[in-house]
DNA sequence: CTCACAATACTGACCAGTCAGTATTGTGAG
DNA sequence: CTCACAATACTGACTGGTCAGTATTGTGAG
C-alpha cells in the first residue's frame, strides 16, 4: 500500500541507525536491544536475522566508522607528495571527519573503551592501525628531512591521544568548534616535532 | 586461631586490593563480585558491609588513584616557583606515578571509560579536574612570558590525551619504558608550546 | 550479653537470545 | 499472466541462565 520514507530504507540500515543512536548515547552495556527495537521501529528477531549478536552489531558500527576515518586519511595523504605536508592534510581530513560525525566519534572514542576482554582486542587493533599509519608518515617526514629524528612511535601515540581527547571534549560540550580545533591543534602537533610552517 | 599475614590486613583493604586486581584486568561489567570474593579470600557479605554496591566499590578505586595523581602533581608544583618549570615537574610527577602503578593506571584510563550514563559524569569530573589543573599553570606560564600565548584549554586537553594514550600503550605492552616515556614525551609536550629547554 | 563484623545460602529481576510462525518477494512451468 | 511453491525477510512472545544484592546465621572481642 503506502511506502513511507522511513520504511523504504533497508531494515539492516534502520537497525544500524537506531543502534548508533542508542549505543553512542548510553554505551554498550546500558543499551537494551529492546530500546534499539523501539528506536528503529523494527523487531528483535530481525536484528538477529542481520547480526549474530549484540556484540557483533556494536562492532559493525565501530568498524564502519574506523574504516571511514582511515579512508579519508589515506585519500588526503595521496593528494600530497611531500613528507610533512602529507601529515598535515591527513590531520585535517581526520579532524574534518570527526567533526562531521559526532555520534560515531563518541562511539569509537568513548563507548568502545573499557568494555572488557572481548572488546579489548578490537580496540587495540583499531588503535594500532591508526598509530602505525601515523608512524609511517612521520618516519617518511624524518627520512626526507622535513622534521628532526624522534621516537616516532611515541609521537604517534601521543598525537592520537591528543586528537582523541580534544575530539571527545568537543563531542560532549560542542566546544571548541571544529575550526578552532584545527587552528589550535594542527600547529600544536607540528610544533611538537619542531616543524614550523 | 592462626593469624596469617594475608588476614592481618583489614578486610576493607583486602577487598580494595582484590577488586583492583580483577577490575583492572577484566573491566567493570566482566567482573563478578564472586571473583573478587575468591581473589581476596573474603566474603560477599563483608563487601556489602564496607561498600553500598559494586558501582561504589569501583568508584572508590578510581577516586583513590585520581586523588593520588592529583596530590603528586600538586606537591611537585609547589616545589617550584617559576611558570613553565612548574608544568615540567608536574608532568614528571604524573608520569612517575602512572609508571609506578600499572593496575590503577589501567583502571583509571581504560576501565573507567565507556561504562554508560552513570559513570560518565564521574569520568568527566575527574577529566575536567586535571584539565583545569594543567590549564591553570599553562595560563601562569603564559602570563609570566615563559611560553607564547595559546588556547590553553585546547592545549590542556591535548596534553592529557597525549599522556593518557602513551601510558595506556605502556600499560598494555610494557613498552616504551617509563624513562623512555619521560625522555620522549616531556620535550614533545614542551615543544608543542614553543618552549625549548 | 552485645555489637561490630564476617560468612553463606538464597532470591528474583533482568535481558540476550530463541523459535515457531507470518509476511513478502522471487521464479518458472503451464 | 497466473498460480504453485520456495526462499528470504521479518515478527514478538517466551525462556533460562546469570549475578547483584539480601536474609540469615556465625563469631569473637570487650
Amino acid at each position: 500500500m503506502d511506502d513511507t520514507p522511513a520504511d523504504s530504507r533497508s531494515t539492516r540500515e534502520r537497525i544500524l541507525d537506531a543502534a548508533m543512536n542508542i549505543f553512542s548515547a548510553k554505551g554498550f552495556h546500558d543499551t537494551k536491544l529492546d530500546e534499539i527495537v523501539a528506536e528503529g521501529g523494527i523487531s528483535k528477531g530481525s536484528i538477529y536475522f542481520h547480526f549474530p549478536n549484540k556484540e557483533k552489531l556494536f562492532i559493525a558500527l565501530v568498524d564502519q566508522f574506523a574504516d571511514l576515518i582511515e579512508r579519508k586519511a589515506k585519500e588526503a595523504i595521496e593528494s600530497e607528495a611531500e613528507g610533512i605536508l602529507r601529515v598535515q592534510v591527513a590531520l585535517e581530513a581526520v579532524l574534518e571527519t570527526f567533526g562531521k560525525y559526532r555520534l560515531p566519534a563518541k562511539l569509537l572514542l568513548v563507548q568502545a573503551v573499557g568494555l572488557g576482554t572481548v572488546f579489548e582486542r578490537k580496540r587495540m587493533e583499531v588503535n594500532d592501525r591508526f598509530a602505525l599509519l601515523i608512524k609511517t608518515y612521520l618516519d617518511e617526514a624524518v627520512a626526507d628531512g622535513s622534521i628532526a629524528p624522534v621516537n616516532t612511535l611515541i609521537v604517534a601515540h601521543a598525537w592520537m591521544g591528543a586528537i582523541y581527547n580534544v575530539v571527545i571534549q568537543w563531542v560532549y560540550t560542542g566546544e571548541p568548534s571544529k575550526d578552532e580545533i584545527i587552528d589550535a591543534l594542527l600547529p600544536l602537533l607540528l610544533k611538537s616535532v619542531d616543524y614550523q610552517d
